[in-house]
DNA sequence: ACATAAGCGAGACGGTACGTCGCGTCTTTAA
DNA sequence: TTAAAGACGCGACGTACCGTCTCGCTTATGT
């Protein structure tokens, strides 16, 4: 998935075999001068113009394989400019945790805002990130779901529970206490994220397991 | 406060005598008007021209009163973009299903946005948003202790209780809900924000009470 | 009309008072540069981010002056680009000789071709030209009617006499001479416009006053 | 002289034998989708990139044939940018008539406008014109004194008469006419091109017909 | 027959200029 | 002195062409 999916990001390599191929060495360094740029001063030194040049490179080669400045900057700041996805550890908790885990380090590292700001820019309607919003609305509920449907096939959760309200409650408790630690300490946060992680992992499975029966008559998954 | 704060980050307040006095009725015209311009498109349509222009004003009357872009934006910010603090409803599942219904309500509203705009740009580091920062980390923090305490107080909870996981997964639950709701179903989601909040509130409630008491009464499907 | 005449080519300098007053010593500043510019290669060399670097000067305000690349490089290359109007040297023949020399001048200045580029543009039905368009049909057909009518007055042609085509023959007898210099003598042709244009301008004539007086005295014929 | 002029504008005619042979139908496609493009409205939307779409050419091949636009542009334009040449028709009269409607309907064709401007063009003294330039005088120089050779012969005209003003004044006041046509008039006169040059021929002839007595004796070159 | 060599459409490449827009400052007239 | 209006120098934006350079393929020879 790593790999496809970095490549979604870019623009339609469809590659029909027609014409000359796209130099391979030039994405890398675009994204490497990308990088140098953002990092001499930020979103405010980030210049396609600035870029370019720093690349040797044409702008026109820029915008063949990034519709928007965000789109290269995010690809640049790298993989982690997407949504951790529940990886498989043996259990609904330790899945849980990681997961979390993930998610915080995720937000915290240098390129994390990168996610936010697409998500917002997404949330808001505008039709370039449609797509992306959908992404993301997968991330935290079909991920979600396979983590459960797991631990149900595991016996640790009883078949047809609501799987919607766990999947917000985990990804935002995560989302909120990242923009809620102070900028100079984002690094500190980041390096013991799991300590952090594990309460909001924890609390979101208590409701899921201690509230099973109470909360899980209804199905009811807003939507 | 507001009124202190917000003549702070101006610059020279007052005025001896001499000249034409400034136009009382210019600071919230331009603050309005800014308001409006970033909730467009964000940062990227955060015009100073266009602020000036929608508010019938000139761009050295802002300059004036501002010294930066972002000042202006942070002062504009300042007033609308308060996320909602819990009310007393006389209960703690009353105070959370309340708080939950705004906050979705704030979210999904058009100008809700900005919230979430300027929560990444705070997040990102930002200095000019450090305050801003602040702000939502005492909304979610405080707000939600003086909810808990209250329901301490009540008998409802046992003293000690831990507060701040409880609120980021509240806030956060919200958060992600209403990102994760498609672009042309938000108006519709918010006239409803009731029944979409109370699964979110109870999964939050139930994970602080023990699930003992989580509502299981209402089957209510949103939508 | 001069003056009037060479404002009405940049865009609309209303002034209605308010705002700041365009600065008055950019605009020659600019001309200046364009020529040098245009001087340094012709057209190939002639490019506005060249001219507002060597002018010292944003390139808005050269669009707020001038709607295009060839209407800059008109109104630098001067007074010029406008077609000569007759003037009134006192008879028929010495209007009609007079406009045939400064008509001749005109097209073999360095400047001369931009009119009959806009000229060829202006009749190929382009939206932009066509006011300029009217003035050149104007030029030749006006322009010639009231040195016709001045030549009626003095008694030279009879009342009703055909001017259209006339007026059609001298400045086309004209401009096809000129067009048919080669490019390495234009200067020299230019230097003695006054002797080629006479035939050219006798030959009109002949014709319309029937040919009884036509000029034998100096047979010149240019080249 | 068309085709060894034309084939003496490409690079490396021949070809010793190995390799693919170069389409012969390449050329006139990329021929007339040159003069399509620069007709559409001049130099400024004449493109390579343009030329070759149209064409359903890659560019390499069009600079496997001619160094610089110029060049091709030049080629194209040599074929149908040619300047009607007077017919014999038996009279001087008939001669010059033929002449004036086939130049009127030249200039008024869609097409016509290329001549104009590259004629344009060459008169602005670009190198690359020059050759076209020798064309323009040639048209309306030994192509008029052929007809008048043949008026003398016919006995129509005296000896010695002056040619070289009576062809400018006649391909001029045609140019002329043409230019001063509105444009959505352009279609409408060009059907009745004959009505419109009936009086530019007649008028020309007048002159030399009629003031042949009086200007015919000088033979004096100016310059 | 089959390698060799050129031609072909397509299109990517590093550049340069385009015309527009926003910044933060400055300058005008009117209130 | 403040206000609205708007011009100013600067510089980035995203697009379009330039002339060159691969691509994978097709066609013609020469062995």
């Amino acid at each position: 998935m790593g790999e496809r999916a970095r490549k979604g990001t870019r623009t339609t390599p469809p590659r029909t075999g027609r014409g000359r191929t796209r130099d391979p060495s030039l994405t890398p360094r675009a994204l490497a001068a990308a990088r140098a740029e953002y990092g001499r001063a930020g979103w405010a030194s980030f210049t396609l113009d600035g870029v370019a040049r720093r690349a040797g490179v044409g702008k026109a080669a820029l915008y063949r394989r990034w519709p928007t400045k965000e789109r290269l900057l995010a690809d640049a700041i790298g993989e982690h400019a997407r949504l951790p996805a529940p990886a498989d550890t043996g259990s609904l908790r330790g899945d849980a945790r990681a997961l979390a885990t993930a998610l915080l380090d995720h937000f915290l590292a240098p390129s994390g805002w990168v996610t936010l700001r697409v998500a917002v820019d997404a949330a808001t309607g505008l039709e370039t990130f449609a797509s992306f919003h959908e992404q993301i609305v997968r991330a935290h509920r079909e991920g979600v779901a396979d983590m459960v449907r797991r631990a149900v096939e595991r016996g640790e959760l009883a078949p047809g529970t609501d799987t919607g309200t766990f999947g917000e409650a985990l990804y935002g408790a995560v989302l909120v206490h990242a923009m809620a630690v102070a900028p100079r300490r984002r690094e500190h946060v980041r390096e013991h994220a799991g300590e952090h992680a594990l309460p909001l992992a924890d609390f979101a499975l208590a409701s899921l397991t201690g509230g099973a029966d109470a909360a899980g008559a209804d199905g009811s998954s807003a939507d």
